[in-house]
DNA sequence: TACCCGTGGAG
DNA sequence: TCTCCAAGGGT
């Protein structure tokens, strides 16, 4: 099967190591968990770390929780590193040390969502599945319905629109979803879409509407500084660095408000990020 | 549903 | 500088 963007795709695709062939289906796991809001470029150098080292599920069920977060380095979201150890302690003990190539059994992992399950589904066992991240999304609200960007969350019509735009063959319908979300990617980004490169242009709703801009309700941006998000990245990242544990009082230092500080602490004890030690001591969860 | 959860690069 | 945003998930 032909089209222009599946051709655009075999021209322009980034060779990228989840993508290849000899790549397992755990390798294709673990950087979809990783590319949940990080980017591609900081992505790679730790996916290949990460695989060199747990070749598979059961290599890093082997490891302490806390050796997960200290080599997610700073990706971001370390929430992410602990939810793929718990993923391969779960393929480990309920699934013969195998990524499943099953939806519903995808579905159920910890840190696997609708999209983590369809893209693993389609990429690693072609699946027949919609995969709808934020740059299919964004290709979506433009070509076919004409607005410059998608809503703030994913809705059930967008779901439905990219399953009735899947092509039937499960093979093709691989190649097509990564081909629209590369093309989201690489050409019809958020900030600045290359029109003139685009490949399906001619049918784009969005250009056919003169490229309005977005006029739907005001996106707010994430605050950051001075937030509890700030104030635990302060606290993972020290423990990272650190070849033990560290004083509470050392944690402490890192940040000016007690009472943001010990709310934030608390919450990555809840998380699992970090655990007591001790007396007045934490460290990152099994050392 | 809306909000919380990290980090760093681009414009 | 500062805002935006990047292959989302969990609650």
């Amino acid at each position: 099967m032909r089209t222009p963007l599946l051709d655009w795709y075999a021209e322009h695709a980034r060779d990228l190591p989840w993508r290849r062939a000899d790549c397992s289906p755990w390798g294709v796991l673990v950087s979809e968990v990783m590319l949940q809001q990080t980017p591609v470029a900081r992505v790679e150098p730790v996916w290949r770390e990460w695989l060199a080292r747990w070749p598979e599920p059961a290599d890093l069920a082997a490891e302490t929780p806390g050796e997960a977060v200290r080599a997610w380095g700073r990706l971001g979201y370390p929430r992410r590193a602990l939810r793929l150890h718990a993923c391969a302690l779960t393929l480990t003990q309920e699934h013969d040390g195998i990524v499943p190539a099953d939806l519903g059994a995808l579905l159920a992992l910890p840190g696997v969502g609708t999209y983590t399950a369809a893209a693993v589904g389609a990429f690693a066992f072609g699946i027949r599945s919609a995969v709808v991240d934020t740059n299919v999304r964004r290709v979506q609200a433009r070509a076919v319905t004409g607005e410059a960007l998608p809503a703030q969350s994913l809705t059930a019509v967008e779901m439905r629109l990219a399953e009735r735009l899947l092509p039937t063959d499960p093979d093709i319908a691989a190649r097509w979803n990564i081909a629209v979300m590369e093309l989201g990617a690489l050409v019809c980004t958020a900030r600045s879409p290359d029109c003139e490169r685009c490949p399906i242009r001619d049918a784009c709703a969005w250009v056919a509407a003169g490229s309005p801009p977005y006029a739907g309700p005001p996106r707010r941006g994430q605050a950051w500084a001075g937030t509890d998000r700030q104030c635990r990245g302060r606290v993972v990242g020290a423990l990272r660095e650190a070849p033990g544990s560290l004083a509470v009082e050392e944690l402490r230092a890192l940040w000016p408000d007690a009472e943001q500080f010990a709310r934030s602490l608390q919450g990555l004890l809840d998380d699992g990020l970090v655990e007591r030690i001790g007396s007045g001591h934490i460290q990152l969860p099994g050392g």
